[in-house]
DNA sequence: CTGAAAGCGCTTACAG
DNA sequence: CTGAAAGCGCTTACAG
């Protein structure tokens, strides 16, 4: 059914010339007689001609593809964080020749990087279970890694500083006179769950109050909320929480209400990453903000300069963005 | 940097045999005897051989890939109606040997199709202003288009039956004694839209009711709470209110309770698509359902199917789901 | 069962 | 400025 696509040699035949200079034009490559590269262009153009990029890519080496790695599957697509840094990828992309494929199944993944149909790299917050490290590493592709991470691996990193978020939201709450401040955390397969729990420990031991942490196995309570609630009825002195998303502490919330303890009146609740909903809720919540569009931005152009100097070893880069802390409804003083 | 790779040619070598046996061994074609290929396959583990893709598409003339188009950039990513559907089809995907190309802006819809990075293309709810049907009818490409659709065209639709999906909203109110009932909808450059606004106008027409339409420029309220707020206001008589989006429904719960409306109380709203969120508020959302997930596994299976039929022609395919109306707590019976 | 060879559509030294 | 030719890594008739 397909009309055969017209070819290089379809230009060059209809314009006397050869296919070499065809090329060179498609390429804007040097050394076309005006005269010639005006005719070639026109009949180009006559012709709707479209090069093949498989063709191109076979012996130029490169497919003129960047992949992006999302973890957790569907639970995680749906989580606003990775959307709002894919949007600060897609803006940047936009602006280059590059075709953007986001995998999200560990299945993706696999074909994705075993087929060799991307030329680097974007893995979001990474998680052990999913990604092998080595294996990414063994892969030699360019890769930037995105969220915040383990320290030792040789990756380049762009990240919030969520360590400093975690320690801004429970000092606030320990301004406010909280004493009793949990940490209700991602899956600890997650780095970014290791560094919330590293930050919040530190933080919580300098203070000297106790711990309390709940440990969720995905960045929402959804199938979780027995366990939430349970967790609530055994620390009734908590006064204050710290979720690690969002979703989260919106999860949290809900299951607050059903048990009829008021929020803010009897528990404070931070969320991590002030995404959209967290002003669509009410009461508003409060949470810490750091602007992932320009993470996003940052990690594809670093991964754009690391693909224009494949040959030059580029040292490391590690950037990690400062978080604030945003006071909307959710937390009050304690009295 | 990154170490040559190994190719076709480097195991036929080491294996004292043709490449055409190599070949023939990777696409599991028959004509390899017993032991050559035994001993082929063990030096292709060994080496870690990985067919290139490029090559293979140059004379297959395919390229393994499917394309998804998504409308309306980014705040349509956001929205889970469409992460839904790509759950179903990235669930099929799985278990073929398709990459999914997701694009989600004109530049990368573009690109995607003037590249031809692709084998067929899945389009979700599509939008006059950003697609040109014509178009892609010219590219000659296997489509399914995903949501519903204006019906004189020629391809294949998988969509929900939103058209019922509005009027089952409007009766629901109608026999809880609401007589004025407002449809808030999604940007009329979305076919979905159109097919709202036709379902509501013609039930409210068979009711004898007056319309109410509200047309907002996305599937959610986000920079236009100005513009609802009016509406709110100019419109005390209306005690009822369906939007084409959950989404619209949230924000139209936020902009009541500023305006300290009392949901259900003075203003029952429905919402549609039966998103995440939906439970997760308070009040939790009445809204319509349709299993979305379906949708997306009914729609690549088709387009599948046509992948592997391109010599016959295809019957067009016109699929319709049916939605359901689902009481929660943002409706109630009018005093 | 096996291999030599042509060809997919491009790019790029090389020679002129 | 221009072209002939080799080559990118595969697949697939064709011949044996």
């Amino acid at each position: 059914m397909r009309n055969k696509r017209i070819s290089i040699k379809d230009i060059a035949e209809k314009a006397n010339v050869s296919i070499a200079s065809v090329s060179r034009v498609i390429s804007n490559k040097p050394g076309v007689g005006k005269d010639t590269e005006k005719r070639i262009r026109s009949i180009m153009d006559e012709l709707g001609y479209k090069p093949n990029i498989n063709a191109r890519s076979l012996v130029k080496k490169n497919t003129g593809n960047i992949g992006v790695i999302i973890p957790g599957g569907f639970t995680t697509l749906q989580n606003s964080f990775f959307l709002t840094i894919i949007e600060g990828i897609s803006k940047i992309i936009d602006t280059t020749e590059y075709n953007l494929i986001i995998s999200f199944t560990s299945k993706q993944h696999e074909k994705m990087l075993d087929t060799n149909i991307v030329d680097g790299i974007l893995v979001l917050a990474p998680r052990e279970n999913e990604i092998n490290l080595q294996w990414l590493s063994d892969l030699k592709l360019p890769t930037v890694i995105i969220g915040s991470f383990i320290d030792d691996s040789n990756f380049d990193i762009v990240s919030a500083d969520e360590k400093s978020g975690v320690r801004f939201s429970v000092e606030e709450l320990y301004k406010k006179n909280h004493r009793h401040i949990a940490l209700i955390n991602g899956p600890s397969t997650s780095y970014q769950s290791k560094i919330y729990e590293q930050g919040y420990k530190s933080i919580v031991n300098e203070l000297g109050l106790e711990k309390y942490i709940l440990e969720l196995d995905e960045f929402d309570i959804k199938g979780q909320e027995q366990l939430v609630e349970e967790f609530l009825n055994d620390h009734k002195e908590i006064t204050g929480m710290i979720c690690s998303s969002d979703n989260i502490a919106l999860g949290i919330i809900n299951v607050a209400k059903e048990l009829n303890i008021d929020i803010p009146g009897q528990l404070s609740i931070i969320g991590s990453d002030d995404t959209p909903v967290s002003h669509l809720i009410t009461p508003k919540l409060s949470t810490t903000h750091v602007d992932l569009k320009e993470i996003g931005e940052t990690a594809v152009t670093r991964l754009l300069i690391r693909l224009s100097n494949e040959k030059e070893e580029l040292r490391r880069m590690n950037c990690i963005f400062p978080m604030k802390y945003i006071e909307r409804e959710t937390t009050t003083f304690l009295k």
